[in-house]
DNA sequence: GTCTATATAATGATAGAC
DNA sequence: GTCTATCATTATATAGAC
């Protein structure tokens, strides 16, 4: 999915890959999209133990922003959503995993803003979707050879969660 | 493309649509990829026209943010920027244009904005990144339904607008 | 459970008539 | 130029042997 794409994966190859018979996944998975929604589920399932490790770390404003632009990750989640933008049937899933991990994002960011002097000039949701936001580009555009900007965007970003994070620590 | 995906997109298809047959447009277009790339260069060609005049436009930041949002034109960009990252052969034509329409919107905060003591935060490139990032993010997640912290971002970033606009104003 | 064989449909691309 | 007919490949999915 990641070097071809999510059209590129279909059952045949997935049972090459596996070293099984396509039928053997038909078996398992009805269809394409039981397999697909499978292998999502699988995924989301270790995405979701890592960003709450990141919630949970000493710096949960800079271990989040690692855990946004690791590219792996965040390619194959926008491979899924460009995927979910046209497959009815797996939409679902994915737009409630995505509401869920920004809801933990929120409620993370809440407590380190609100419960102190510390303001964001932005609401906690609102720094949740900026940040997906610039590391989704980040990764889209790179993936094409677009680096324009790129240096200057990933800085400011940075300094600004480096701000932030300081006037946290002093107000706690 | 926009309802089913650039995979859907097959020379059958177009053929059929417009009314042709497949083989004629072999003709024309000897592979799929010519032909993906000659729909891509006819849609550029008309997204830079009408940012073009976004940008010379009395009130250009405003413009600027209007022609991003525009779902139909982005939701496109954004299904070939998907396209380009795994089909080799139409990647550069994509990335030239992005990174020539970055250029042009660089130029043109920049004039906006060294010319005064207008300050954005940021440098003109990388408000022009974080743009796109922004206005790409909410029509991907919109597509699939997701939509927490939407109006909070498209608030946020308004307001980031408007307080440069008047700055702007004010200094010239 | 796991396989081979197969039905059906769609793909990119080409040959060759006109 | 534009078409019909066709090749080779791949896709999803099912039937049925073991």
């Amino acid at each position: 999915m990641l070097e071809e794409g999510y059209a590129a994966v279909t059952v045949r190859r997935v049972a090459k890959v596996a070293g099984v018979s396509s039928t053997l996944l038909h078996y398992y998975y009805p269809t394409a999209d039981d397999l697909l929604i499978a292998i999502y589920r699988h995924r989301s399932g270790q995405d979701l133990v890592q960003l709450q490790r990141a919630l949970d770390a000493p710096d949960p404003i800079c271990a989040l922003w690692a855990y946004q632009t690791d590219s792996a990750r965040t390619a194959l989640g926008v491979e899924f959503l460009a995927l979910a933008n046209h497959r009815k049937a797996i939409r679902g899933e994915i737009a409630r995993f995505a509401e869920y991990s920004r809801s933990l994002q929120t409620k993370t960011l809440s407590r380190l803003l609100d419960g102190s002097g510390v303001t964001a000039g932005c609401s906690p949701v609102c720094l949740s979707m900026l940040l997906t936001s610039v590391s989704r580009n980040l990764i889209m555009e790179s993936g094409v050879g677009i680096a324009s900007g790129h240096g200057e965007a990933r800085a400011y970003v940075e300094s600004a969660l480096a701000r932030l994070r300081r006037s946290w620590e002093r107000d706690r």
